[in-house]
DNA sequence: GTGGTCTAGACCACG
DNA sequence: GTGGTCTAGACCACA
């Protein structure tokens, strides 16, 4: 998977290590860039890749794990899994749309325009 | 500002409280709901209002000031400043581009179709 | 709360302490000797009572906090939170019925009788 | 033995294979379904028909041989024995007290009520 | 003060 | 080989 290093971190971000790597290989995954039962890398293999410790991407797999996204166990290497996703809840849907405002006002606010901000959306077609 | 509830902070989100302050009411500059010279509540006073310590808002404020959208040294009030945006260099682009992906992609693993997305970002006209 | 040293922990055992942690605070709230809006001790106190790092104590918080159980956010300290548990899917008993009879069977072969193991459970109502 | 399916494993539990297989023979000889003189099924058959490496099997066979459930040294097949239980020493008493106690929190925190909890007791009957 | 993250590396468990 | 757990302790983020 991360011989095209498809996934990168940037550890001066606010953003956790550990978060960053499981928001990329969710991407991948829910484009279906890794379908399931493709395998992920090891953790120390894709850990030495990223330049971290283990340990940070095997907190990533967990809460993949736990998502339900992947399936690791004792011994055997990570697994993407056939997921049933269900239906969104009102609830969750008005805390994406905050979440997704905030990140439009912090663009607008770093130079970005509305319109070159719905361009990276419609770029980014999977 | 505060007196119609626009501002609105959930403290189970892994989002801390004070940036989530700061991402809303700049979002509410940058889209012109609060206009060049129009004053801020008192820290104190939208503290009491979010639940939250005064310190908590106290450093969204001092986020927002360090960003230049507000000026905090004349008294206490706090104003909105008439700010020139200087334009997007292209790395902050692509690191948009990348947060922008990834909330995507954990809004579709929490069960919202790439639709309903969209429909977020459509229906937040300002 | 483990002024009382309600809370023990034995690290021979195969089950890993931070989920031995888990499950005594688990059941302690289950029982509503922790009742909602109930502290919790820090992660670095309750670390020290039990003689492990403070890091195994976090794992076990953590884990409750994804449960639902309790309410853990930067700089506060962990609140029991009042959770109304989902009716359990047939799926979930059969699992949990399948782990009480290996339980049993467990016990019966170290010399318990099936009389002893049924006293355990009617001898500990809450 | 397994031609009926008694044995079922669970790959997404947080308990090992060998530790579930060598739990479910074990249930299966305390109960008496498999009575003493009874053979097991072979290693490498039993792993086919529960999908799991052979050594997986080994491992839960070699762990009940250790308690002196079943005897290996007589060739190739499994043996179940005639064996003494000895009187459960208070300790290990406690430790299932404990273990029972975990079993129901968790149980209670995935949805089951106390009452269903009991009834999955009362309903394996032997 | 609180919890969160990360590194370093030992040692274990599992298949 | 794989992942899991734990310790040690630094340093950060938050309220």
């Amino acid at each position: 998977m991360n011989g095209e290093a498809q996934v990168r971190i940037d550890l001066s971000s606010p953003e956790p290590a550990y978060r960053q790597i499981a928001g990329q290989v969710r991407a991948l995954i829910v484009e279906g860039a890794l379908a399931p039962g493709a395998t992920l890398p090891a953790v120390r293999r894709l850990a030495i890749d990223l330049g971290v410790h283990f340990n940070t991407v095997a907190e990533a797999y967990r809460q993949l794990a736990e998502e339900g996204h992947i399936d690791v166990s004792h011994g055997r290497v990570a697994r993407v899994v056939a997921r049933q996703v269900p239906p969104a809840e009102p609830e969750k849907v008005a805390q994406y749309q905050a979440r997704l405002r905030n990140l439009l006002a912090e663009a607008r606010s770093a130079g970005l325009t509305r319109e070159q901000f719905r361009e990276l959306f419609e770029g980014d077609e999977p």
